[in-house]
This record gives structure tokens, C-alpha cells and sequence, in this order.
DNA sequence: GGTATAATAGAACAAAAGTTCCCTTAACCT
DNA sequence: AGGTTAAGGGAACTTTTGTTCTATTATACC
């Protein structure tokens, strides 16, 4: 039986290290010589049998007989992230709005910005982009300057969500959060201080659903 | 010299669709065999052709001379993201107040958030941890309900940040905005309509900075 | 101290995977 | 139609890489 089952020794955390550095760092496993150079380990058999001891640990995971198929477990992988397109600010002062871009500004985005798969839903990556809040006007929306705020275009549409809402009638364009009430949209401020207002269903449009803020500090 | 250096043929588009499908699957990048089968070429000599016109055409990377060594352009990897264990919620309700988890504790969660390193800044992982907010107590902060709140344990010191505040007098723990003042401690609700107070720098520790706060709708 | 057991080193081997060559087929131009 | 050029197909070849085997050294136990 596989003494090691427990504990593994110092060797092998360090070849865990140096296994988990070494994805980190080139973005694809490293071959069992790689592990060899890198790790100092004196032979090939032994990067095989300290592998062994790490795979019955549960520290990694490889799939057999193919290359580079060693893996860190819990390391997060690829599939895990979205890269969503930075499109532009959100001034919300009535003259520019809550900008809209096209499928091709999205795109040619020069910026990107690489967010979790789990915050945004099973949105697709080409129905979403990323607006940076300028100035305290998004304060009713729990939404504060510098704040990223991610949009999904297509959404289907969730009573009770933010929503970026045009205004056709007063040319205006803010994030609320909206309830269907009959023939109007109920829009209600974030911030429960402030009142809820009700406006036409005709002269709304939903533009774009909020699907998560994110707030660097 | 090459004509494909500015577009790309229908099946090369294909083989570059299946790379980055492969890549977000597996973590990591195929092999030319691979390849040859899931995008439906015909030879590996027309992988290889197909792989070179991508690369002229700016799709791709490849180290040469190694197996798996394609990587589609943009696409994240792994070295951009950090793991950060959720450690549990704030209520601030004044009986709990903000839970600072030990080394301990921070390993061995349960849940682990994918976080983009780009949020975190320069900080390590073993000093982050993710709290939930709970209720709208934190509504001053500009945190609402639900929100996921990284923190930082061993942070350095940056005058206005926001921090996990401990009043020993009070025996009472929050979320304030923080400037030094003299011997004194400016805590400011982020909210701009609360007004700022002072307390005591002596009867006061910063246990943790919050480095990002993100809201998934 | 001797024996059994595990750890180690080194090399050879086998399989996987990248590279190249040559011939065929299609497209294009005059 | 003929010739030139690009695209495609297949296979052989070389390098990379995972696997295994055996001889050797260290360790533990009696």
C-alpha cells in the first residue's frame, strides 16, 4: 500500500510548487522533465513516483499516456474567465447616456477585461461589455464613480433587475431598476431612501441589463 | 510571400474556433493530432500550414519545437486569476460584526472564488479571503445585500481606503472609510449624505482591507 | 550485523507529437 | 491549352515525452 497516502514529503511539495508555478507562469503543463529541471529531481522515475504520491494525496490530477497532462487541482482553468470588452463611461448627466455599442465596437475593443464565468451567468461573450461609472450620479443604484459595470445585451428580461432604461420622451438614459406594473415600468432607485416612479411602457426602452459591478479599491 | 497575411480561409477560421474551444475545455492546448481530427482537416501537414497563416494572421502563438505549445491570442490563462476562499458573512448587526479568519481557516474553505488578478492588485493569496454582505447595514458603504467583499489581511496602509474597522471600546466591528488624523482616526460612511466622525487611533485596529466589492445581478 | 523494505538513479524503451518532403489536385493567368 | 502558382493529401521521419525495468543505495526493523 501507498504509504504516502496521508502525507507527501518535502520533494514533493516542492514539485508541487514548482507544477503549480510553472502552469501560472506558461499557461500549459510542464512535461515530466520539465518537472525534473525545474524541480531538481535527480530522475525521471522519480518525477513518475513523486507524481503517484501526489496524484493519491489529491494534490493534482493527469490524464495518462498524453502529454502535459499533469494539473493543479483547484487551479483555476481557462474555461473558467470571460474576457468582456471595455466600451466606454457612463456619465448619466443627460447629454451622453448609457452608451450602447454595436457587435462590432465590441469586437475591436482595445481594452479587455477578464472576469470570472460564474459572475456573469450563462450569458454568451458577445452579448457583453464593460462601461466605467464616472461621477456619483449612479449613487441611487448602489452604483459609485470608477465602478465597472458589466452589460449583457440580449437578455432575457427578470422582473426586478438593474436595467440600462431609455427614456424616449425625456431623451434620457439611466440605470434603474425595473418591475412591470401593468402598462408602465415601475423604476425603483437602488438606494431604498429614494421613491419609486412609474413611466410609460411605450416610451421605455430596455437597453441593456446589468449582470454584475465590480468595484476595485 | 504570404497571402493569408491579412485574411483567413473559412476552414482556417474553423481550426481556430476549435483551438480555443479545446483550450476553454481541457486547460490546455491541443496537440496537431487533435487538431487534424476535431476541426476536420484533412492532413497534418495542413494543420501545420493552417497554423502558420493563423500565426502570420496574428490569431495565434506557438513556441515551436514543443508538444501543445498553440495558444490562441487574448485568451486568458491561468496566471491571471487567483483563487480567494470565501471565509463567510457579514451582518454587522453589531453581535457578529466583520469575521477575520486565521491562516487556517483561509486553506482549508470550502469555497473558493475566482477572482481576476487584475482586481487584487500586488496582494498574495494567502492574505485575501471573500465575505458576503448580509442585509443593507452596509448601505452607507456603498455595499448592499449579497454583495461579495474581498478583503486583504497584511495590507499596507493607504490613507481613504475602505477597512474592516474593530472600535475595542465599542467591542463593535465595520465597514468605514478611513483617513489618519493625527492621533485620531477620521472613519467616513462612504455614503456622501452621512456625515464623517472621529474616534480614538488607541482604541482602534484596521484588521483588513476591503480591495474589491462585486455585485453579480 | 543481517535482512527486508523502500527510495533512488540511470538507462533503455515505447508512445506521442511536431516537422518535412514529395506528389497530386485545383485555381489562375495569358 | 499550357504553364505557373497555390492548396491539399499522405506518409515517413525526427524530436519530444511518458513509461518501465533493473541495479544500486539508503533505511528500518529484528
Amino acid at each position: 500500500m501507498a504509504r504516502q497516502n496521508q502525507r507527501i514529503t518535502e520533494s514533493q511539495q516542492s514539485m508541487l510548487s514548482f507544477i503549480q508555478d510553472y502552469i501560472l507562469t506558461n499557461g500549459r503543463p510542464p512535461t515530466f522533465r520539465d518537472i525534473q529541471r525545474g524541480a531538481n529531481i535527480s530522475s525521471l522515475s522519480m518525477v513518475s513516483h513523486h507524481l503517484d504520491a501526489l496524484r493519491d494525496a489529491g494534490e493534482i490530477e493527469f490524464s495518462e499516456g498524453s502529454s502535459r497532462g499533469v494539473w493543479v487541482k483547484g487551479l483555476p482553468k481557462p474555461g473558467d474567465f470571460m474576457r468582456v470588452p471595455m466600451c466606454g463611461v457612463i456619465t448619466c448627466d443627460g447629454e451622453h447616456g448609457v452608451p450602447t455599442p454595436d457587435a462590432d465596437a465590441l469586437r475591436n475593443a482595445e481594452d479587455w477585461i477578464p472576469v470570472a464565468r460564474s459572475l456573469v451567468g450563462n450569458a454568451k461573450m458577445e452579448d457583453l461589455y464593460a462601461l466605467r461609472a464616472s461621477g456619483d450620479s449612479m449613487i441611487d443604484a448602489m452604483i459609485n464613480d470608477g465602478d465597472l459595470i458589466i452589460m449583457r445585451r440580449n437578455f432575457d428580461y427578470k422582473d426586478g433587475g438593474l436595467y440600462a432604461v431609455m427614456l424616449s420622451d425625456r431623451n434620457e438614459t439611466t440605470l434603474k431598476r425595473v418591475f412591470k406594473d401593468g402598462k408602465k415600468f415601475k423604476l425603483k432607485p437602488e438606494n431604498p431612501r429614494l421613491k419609486p416612479f412609474w413611466v410609460d411602457a411605450q416610451t421605455t426602452q430596455l437597453q441593456g441589463r446589468v449582470v454584475c459591478v465590480v468595484r476595485a479599491m
